[in-house]
RNA sequence: GGAGAGGUGCCAGAGUGGCCGAAUGGGACGGUCUCGAAAACCGUUUGGCGCGUUUCGCGCCACGUGGGUUCGACUCCCACCCUCUCCGCCA
């Protein structure tokens, strides 16, 4: 969520900004917010001032009814119930005002960054490194669905059977390479600096908000009723939301975390060819990187981040490429993302595997995250997120780019977390 | 699931109707002392919103949340949320 501030002072740039999202009625909300938050401030100054009033009369009633004077506090005491009475009716258009607001600046998107190229969609996205080569592989390649099959190493029926659609039952080497994957990224997750947090895999709604799940993505996210608890989608939810309500102290910036958790997402309506296999679950494992930055610092670590997704590809062995993603294509709360996508061989497409983003104050707003700077005034912080990596395709990646007619290679720098090198 | 206790500032904790945005202790920060440090002593230390003559002044709000009583609520009443302890169940 952006600050009304932010509009009031920076309109120009913030319409601009929202045009290259394609977002449609950027000037219109725009100019809503600024007008509602106009009439806000107004009203709040006229019941403010009309507090004060009642506020010394009460007290000179008290006063007076110590020296005995009970008549003249019997006056006030009619004049103060008056001021009351216009008390209620400001305070009841001031919170329907402010709830309006609200309304208004849930629906504006992020403004991105300067840098962010211009562009509706997916296409337009610009590509700004790649890497690797797309494997050649055997006459008889298969892509990973038909992989999983003929070694046994994950099932789909099974998973079917027990739970439903997009819940795959991992299997022998099936599960010791998610086991290898997952401990994989968090130990170069370690290593690059981050400390490994195992957070909760349910969250209650106030971290729904915090990080912008609710309150229009609710349907997305399978609900536990009985408790109005949420699986999260990803671990961005808990371990950004572990700094809720929290102002940090400056010299622990910037505050690295990284964490493992399966993901649930119910992604209602989303079937057909390209959702085959591995490519779209409703769970699935995923080690998340969070940064929280102060805003001078915060696009350097973007980078340093992206280099760290880019360095587990290479390790992996997989050919990627690197976007930067257009306006019409970035998320909501981002202000600036850059995907990596891998090339899977047999099915002849890329796949993301990662998006790293900034969010600058969009999160840190809701999150009321914030520091104490040098000169004593709390601000709010950048968050940053990114995943390094989601498992299901990069392990439909190194099934169908490693595969050879004797079996499925482990890449090298895995050996040591599989224990085996094939899949045979 | 049953019974009880409780939610106050960075932490602990007092406060049962106006003198309370809040005692006291601890922490942190600054200063005095010291070659330096410790101790001691002195001082500072919640956040949000609004207005203005905007490195400062004034006002409003917040003692879990929302309502109510009252001229006046941390304090009284109602509802809800959360935490802890014991019992039960249990990996």
């Amino acid at each position: 969520m952006l600050q009304v501030q932010v509009l009031r002072e920076e309109t120009n740039r913030v319409i601009e900004g929202l045009k290259k999202r394609h977002f449609k009625d950027a000037e219109l909300l725009v100019n809503e917010a600024i007008e509602i938050d106009k009439n806000r401030r107004e009203i709040q100054k006229q019941a403010d001032d009309l507090k004060a009033k009642s506020n010394s009369d009460s007290k000179k009633i008290g006063e007076l009814m110590k020296g005995g004077k009970a008549d003249e506090a019997n006056i006030l005491k009619g004049q103060v119930a008056l001021d009351k009475e216009h008390i209620k009716k400001s305070e009841g258009s001031l919170a329907e005002f402010e709830k309006r607001l609200q309304e208004i600046l849930y629906k504006i998107p992020n403004v991105p960054h300067p840098n962010v190229p211009a562009g509706k969609a997916a296409e337009d996205n610009a590509t700004v490194y790649e890497h690797g080569s797309v494997p050649i592989l055997h006459a008889a390649a298969l892509p990973h669905w038909e992989l999983i099959k003929k070694y046994d190493i994950i099932d789909f029926d099974l998973g079917v059977k027990i739970t439903g659609a997009g819940f795959p039952v991992y299997k022998g080497k099936g599960a010791k390479l998610q086991r290898a994957l997952i401990n994989f990224f968090l130990t170069e997750a370690e290593l690059a600096g981050y400390t490994e947090i195992q957070p909760p895999i349910m969250v209650n709604e106030a971290s729904g908000y915090g990080t912008g799940q609710l309150p229009d993505k609710e349907g997305q996210m399978y609900f536990v009723n009985e408790d109005g608890l949420y699986l999260i989608p990803t671990a961005e939810v808990p371990i950004t939301n572990l700094y809720r309500d929290v102002i940090v102290p400056e010299e622990t910036l910037p505050i690295k975390n990284a964490g493992y958790t399966p993901c649930f997402r119910r992604e209602a309506g989303s079937w057909g060819a390209h959702v085959r296999g591995l490519n779209r679950l409703h769970q699935f494992d995923k080690v998340e990187v969070v940064q929280i930055a102060k805003a001078e610092d915060s696009y350097k670590i973007l980078e340093e981040m992206a280099l760290h997704v880019q360095g587990l590809l290479e390790k992996l062995e997989l050919p990627y490429r690197k976007l930067l993603l257009c306006g019409g294509d970035m998320g909501f709360n981002s202000a600036m993302t850059y995907d990596m996508e891998v090339f899977s061989a047999a099915q002849q497409r890329w796949l993301e595997v990662s998006s790293v983003s900034n969010f600058e104050t969009f999160q840190a707003n809701r999150l009321k995250l914030r520091y104490k700077n040098k000169e004593g005034k709390t601000q709010l912080l950048h968050t940053l997120n990114g995943s390094a990596l989601a498992l299901p395709r990069i392990v439909a990646a190194i099934l169908e780019n490693n595969q050879t007619e004797d079996g499925i290679k482990i890449p090298e720098a895995l050996r040591r977390y599989t224990g085996f090198d094939w899949i045979k």
